[in-house]
RNA sequence: GGGCGUGUAGCUCAAUGGUAGAGCAGUGGCCUUUUAAGCCAUUGGUUCAGGGUUCGAGCCCCUGCACGCUCACCA
């Protein structure tokens, strides 16, 4: 029971609720009655200022009381809502003595209450709500953390609010009433879905929804959550990508898809990998890679001019200019200057692994041609890309699912996007023809063991449907909520996820 | 999973191995009308949990739990 636990001051605000029962009043009314937010009445007394127009702006506002200071005959307060914050003037002579004692003794910072009566503006100058009337919308139990700004000096100095980690993210919604930066956050994030699919949709893509839960996990590498339907007697997996059924709808004649929602991968977490994420994918029939790179500049930096108005972020320190056209660099380009080594004249891990060891480069000599080279790419490639960069011409055997390249067979048409040195988009040019595709599987299979994480299950009914012919296709991933870290400047995925998983702890 | 670090009042934080504190909020008071974001008083603690060392542990040691950073896996 919530009770068994209660403080000395939890009980306090208990019996306040008891003794407004008690006198026939409802701590937790059925209706409100409000008639303007915080900001629109503000805004409503301040052209009233403006005008000659000197009729009264009265109104009925709502909100959760963050201050309270009572001044004997006279009380300031203000409450919040979802917009700002309004002053609340309590006067004895405009309430009597009855109501003023009920607002002193039955009233704590963080219940939700209205108020009604007049704009004016105060000697100090701020605009505040006269209250002729008030009641209890919905009596707080449990205090929040205090809300105390003072102005030292012009700037605005914070005092104690909510910073442990731990406490906002298991009781979110205690951050997110107290902190109205991380409200904000959340709003822009909304923004920067809402300005995603605006663009899409202004392209003619249709936006689908495959399963989530699938017989057969596939379309990247990752390692799966395991669930099972009982009805059915089946393992399903939580889909690690939407790849797989994307495309099945180019065969199925659908020309620009994309979809919005989660991945789920059953993997480390760290600043930017969340078990579950947001992932956008989308794919267009007739495109290849080229024109995919160029569509996701163009993407990615109206999206930021929607949602900051600024094609310029801030992050860790930089400042990032995300104004097409990015930077370009092609990963055997890149790692001969920065290795000396033309990845081209290696075919086989082998061959690449003692040209690596005679040079004193650190890798795994054990892993496959592609691992090595990502290897090599994150070493000396990926922690530069501050600035916007395409890496592009990706190894084959670690790329499945991209077309080969017509004059190099080891490469594919394949490029990831980099920003603040973190991966923020993949795509490639949709490998089509069936037969290849299944080589590619099987030679996935043999390059990992069985019983390898990394070997995957092959989907024999995703070879089915390209075997009946899709589209040359340009394909494109990206991860939203790495998206959202780089236009709201966050340093962890944990902060533009709502409520981020936290371990379980016996009470 | 490995390494490093943290855990003290509702919140933010102090405390040489020697009586557990401050600010905020809470409670009580001041209050005579546009700020008090003030003043006075006061309540509130299993110092994450369990063991150990010691005359004595918030502090040292061990184990566990949670959280943070980081490495690995991965996107």
């Amino acid at each position: 029971m919530l009770q068994d636990d209660f403080s000395e001051l939890e009980k306090t605000r208990l019996e306040k609720i008891m003794r407004m029962r008690a006198r026939g009043i409802e701590p937790y009314p059925t209706r409100a009655q409000r008639t303007a937010t915080t900001t629109e009445a503000i805004r409503a007394y301040e052209a009233a200022e403006a005008s000659v127009n000197t009729e009264p702006v009265i109104c009925t506002l709502a909100g959760r009381l963050r201050s309270i200071r009572n001044m004997g005959k006279l009380i300031f307060a203000h409450i919040e809502d979802a917009e700002g914050k309004v002053q609340l003037l309590f006067r004895l002579d405009e309430l009597g003595p009855e109501k003023m004692a009920y607002f002193k003794d039955d009233f704590d910072l963080g219940d939700f209450v209205q108020a009604s009566g007049s704009m004016f503006r105060t000697k100090r100058g701020e605009v505040t709500l006269l209250v002729e009337d008030f009641a209890m919308l919905a009596k707080a139990l449990y205090q929040l953390p205090p809300d105390k700004d003072e102005v030292v000096d012009g700037k605005v100095v914070r005092h104690a609010l909510l910073s442990d980690p731990e406490t906002r993210f298991r009781q979110r919604y205690v951050d997110l009433a107290v902190n109205p930066e991380v409200r904000e956050i959340f709003r822009l994030r909304t923004e920067t879905v809402r300005a995603l699919r605006k663009y899409l949709d202004e392209l003619g893509f249709l936006e689908v929804e495959t399963p989530i839960l699938q017989p057969i996990y596939g379309g990247a590498a990752a390692r799966p959550f395991i669930t099972h339907h009982n009805e059915l007697d089946q393992d399903l997996y939580l889909r690690i990508s939407f790849e797989l059924y994307l495309k099945r709808l180019l065969v199925g004649g659908f020309e620009r898809v994309y979809e919005i929602g989660r991945d789920f991968r059953n993997e480390g977490v760290s600043y930017k990998h969340n078990p579950e994420f947001t992932q956008l994918e989308f794919y267009m029939a007739y495109a290849d890679y080229l024109s995919i790179m160029e569509m996701t500049e163009e993407m990615i930096s109206s999206v930021a001019q929607q949602v900051l108005g600024t094609q310029i972020i801030h992050f860790e320190g930089h400042e990032i200019n995300l104004t097409p056209p990015w930077k370009r660099i092609q990963i055997r380009e890149g790692l001969l200057e920065a290795t000396g080594i033309d990845i081209n004249s290696y075919e086989t891990a082998g061959e690449l692994s003692q040209a690596l060891l005679t040079k004193g480069i650190q890798h795994n000599p054990n892993a496959p041609r592609g691992k090595i080279i990502g290897e090599l790419m994150e070493q000396f490639l990926e922690p530069n890309l501050i600035q916007p960069t395409f890496l592009y011409d990706y190894p084959r055997d670690i790329s499945p699912l991209a077309k080969t390249k017509p004059e190099d067979s080891q490469t594919v048409e394949r490029f990831e996007g980099f920003i603040a040195g973190m991966e923020l988009c993949n795509a490639f040019t949709e490998l089509n023809d069936p037969l290849e595709q299944e080589r590619r599987f099987l030679e996935m299979g043999r390059t990992y063991a069985e019983g390898n994480e990394e070997r995957h299950p092959m989907d024999e009914d995703f070879l089915r449907a390209l075997a009946y012919g899709m589209p040359p296709t340009g394909g494109f991933g990206m991860g939203v909520d790495r998206l959202v870290m780089l236009l709201t400047g966050q340093h962890n995925i944990r902060e533009v996820i709502l409520f981020p998983p936290v371990r379980e702890v016996e009470r």
